[in-house]
DNA sequence: AAAATATGTCAACATGGCTGACTTAAAAAC
DNA sequence: GTTTTTAAGTCAGCCATGTTGACATATTTT
């Protein structure tokens, strides 16, 4: 983006560029996760056990140590809510196999049930945003947050075929 | 973005791409607030008290029911923050001229210069994503970022220059 | 004069992070 | 085969930041 630095695009113009979007990525957060936070109250639940509920059933089976890894939190953090989704059965252990130390996580029928009805209204305000700009500004919002991204973030994306696409 | 709805791309490939946007979203908001947290923490400052001293800056003057529709809180979680602020001498109140009533708030030059330098550390991180991509990318992360928003989150945003000209 | 508004305050509670210290069982290293 | 490391869990307490409810004060509006 050569061209923000020329004179065509003043310096005022790029910072009031880069403010924008600081105010646009709070207050996106704050709409992308408030439909999703009501419905996990109703439930008894908080974001972060939606975190724990979202990752589970992407990693069906995933160990405790790498389920840490992607949250980054302590694992006196996770305990709170990780026991409390496996005393309310939407969360089951097994000991591993290879590894008997090991609880590998995986998602109850419950677990997947709420898990699809909460990250629905997530998906729902994405398709929604996605159907009312161009493809091409998708890949553009795609592009620029993965750039947004430290580099130690990225092993812990799944990325799509869609981005291995382009 | 209607091809998405066609049998080119599959409902595997856009409930893939859904689920890979939000994320993104989750990982780019941690780390896009880390840093700042970080530097906030070495003040004895909390991402809470940022958020107060961002929108204060951007809004010399603002009265606080103002503040508080923006930051979308009680006005006892503000409170908090915001005393703390005024105590330190980063904020700085004075009766409104036509309504008595009412605190203006703005900031004392130390108040400026901690808002600078911590606003830098994310601006910083937009001008590095935004230097590694096309400007096409810049206004279609603008635009769905736009078009992830509630309606009444719109009013609250000051819109650019940049923006308007598309 | 009465009602509404802008602001502030006290108290209590919930969520979800954190640190530190310690246990248990299993795997790995010696 | 004993020691050390690792995976997981637990207890206790602290902190930041959100919430509700109740109430006070000054000022403006009706």
């Amino acid at each position: 983006m050569a061209d923000l630095k020329t004179p065509h695009h003043p310096l005022f113009l790029r910072e009031e560029e880069l403010r924008y979007s600081i105010e646009l990525m709070f207050f996106a957060y704050r709409d992308f996760t408030a439909e999703a936070d009501t419905m996990l109250a109703s439930c008894g639940l908080g974001r972060a056990h939606h975190r724990v509920i979202y990752f589970v059933g992407r990693n069906p089976g995933i160990n405790v140590s790498d389920l840490l890894a992607i949250l980054n939190i302590t694992k006196q953090s996770l305990s709170r809510v990780l026991s409390h989704l496996i005393t309310d059965d939407y969360i089951c252990q097994e000991q591993g196999t290879t590894d008997k130390r090991q609880r590998l996580l995986s998602l109850t029928d419950k677990g997947k049930t709420l898990e699809h009805d909460v990250t629905m209204i997530q998906r729902r305000r994405f398709a929604q945003a996605f159907k009312s700009v161009s493809t091409n500004d998708v890949t553009g919002f795609i592009s620029v947050m993965e750039a947004m991204l430290d580099d130690k973030t990225l092993p812990l994306l799944r990325r799509t075929p869609m981005t291995r696409m382009k």
